[in-house]
DNA sequence: AGTAAAAATTGATTTCGATCAAGGGTTTTA
DNA sequence: TAAAACCCTTGATCGAAATCAATTTTTACT
């Protein structure tokens, strides 16, 4: 039913099967070994770290998905991402110590904890994965850079067809399909993600589904015209079909 | 009339002044002199880097203001950051070699420029300064989701409030008035970074100037109410005061 | 299994900000 | 110093999505 995405883990460098093709030594998988810690599984709403929380550890996603969340003086809340297995939470808590957003299991995870102050030992024997690491940030700049553009810019039909495309690409990066996948998330989450209601996200996937692009049936997601989402995207040159109402 | 703002080299990194009060010797001076080249200056409107041009360097701010954007498929254009001195400029770049944004120079612009293929050498040299590249990052991360926040949940009037306020706070932190200064950036360009179209922009700086939290001519700032603009954020028990129409 | 609680859908109405439109200012450039 | 290009402001209208409201479906719990 709700058994979260388990992917094998990484015979390099032991986080997870995303990691750069590390070429180690046996001794040196030891010393790592000791550094990294494998946390016991999180459930689903539990937290993993909360706004405000003195910074320790980065953490590497295994199994399952994970949502952060900032809220602002008001007590607003966003969703500030969704994470996958092999994506690394807790980046932005560097700056000042302090992380400065929560992280929570949208269903069971498994993760990798990198304690933060074996971070320069573990530089000095993997300079790659440090590498790796700044990739992974840049990464996150980047999208972020995306995500700001389709919340000042787009339509809600836009935004719920990036959304779904860019889930697609991940699933498929996971080596699942990239046309049938469950939603980890609620209406609400994707919502509050996308910068919409939640009466907004129900009516414009219904919209969506009756112009034939995708088939939802409650978390299964059926991308039935990848043509048609990308084009809500600007990747066509025809503007989509207008819908006809029966 | 438009003299951009200028500040002092830093005495340690050479890089400018909010670096790390790092202790160089003499020879990693010289060193580090190697590394890092002091840009020409860039006009007004000059491109530093365009949206998929190779990465190969990342710069450091040392007077002026520059602007970065990200463009969509559709041709849709999002101004994702205004970085003062003292900021880092194409952190977006080392995941896949490429820029995957655009910056430009809202007036003389004096930069630093270092090599990517450096940054290793760099970093062997000075540890500190990877640490601080890190956090800068981090920060990045960190402001960003903020701003999602803020694209994603308020109105147009607690985004102007926010805005001035934390250009305000930049000002301050480069020793210059936090109440008075000069937005290096035009009415267009502040709508384009938060989301707003230009009249709308305008309209509630009228707004917010008619309540008394600023003043505003031409590109000329005074905030008077510290207190009214932090109230926009929700840093408030009460609510603002409603507008009343003479 | 049965009930309570939570999540999702659909409809009606309202609202904030986009868009359209026009006029006045202010820098550039020749 | 003209004129051209751009920038800013204000008004009127319109529309997409928020909000309010009600029902149905799904999930969780004892």
């Amino acid at each position: 039913m709700n058994s979260p995405i388990r992917i094998q883990s990484c015979s390099n460098c032991g986080l997870h099967d995303m990691c750069l093709p590390l070429a180690l030594t046996q001794p040196e998988m030891q010393q790592l070994d000791g550094i990294i810690k494998k946390s016991t599984p999180y459930r689903r709403n539990e937290a993993i770290f909360r706004q405000g929380d003195a910074f320790h550890s980065i953490y590497a996603v295994r199994a399952g998905m994970v949502k952060t969340t900032v809220v602002n003086a008001r007590g607003e809340e966003q969703i500030t991402g969704f994470y996958f297995p092999g994506e690394l939470l807790g980046l932005n808590g560097l700056h000042e110590n302090i992380y400065t957003g929560t992280a929570t299991a949208l269903e069971t995870v498994s993760l990798c904890e990198i304690p933060y102050i074996k971070l320069d030992e573990l530089s000095a024997l993997l300079p790659e994965l440090r590498r790796q690491m700044m990739r992974h940030m840049s990464q996150e700049i980047a999208d972020e850079q995306d995500m700001m553009l389709v919340l000042a810019k787009t339509s809600a039909e836009e935004r719920l067809g990036n959304f779904l495309l860019r889930l697609s690409q991940r699933f498929k990066r996971l080596g699942f399909s990239s046309t049938q996948f469950r939603l980890p998330m609620s209406r609400v989450d994707m919502g509050n993600y996308l910068g919409l209601a939640v009466e907004t996200v129900s009516r414009t996937l219904t919209k969506l589904q009756r112009r034939g692009v995708i088939k939802i049936e409650g978390k299964e997601v059926t991308i039935l015209d990848f043509g048609g989402l990308t084009c809500l995207n600007g990747n066509c040159d025809e503007e989509p079909e207008p819908l006809r109402i029966a």
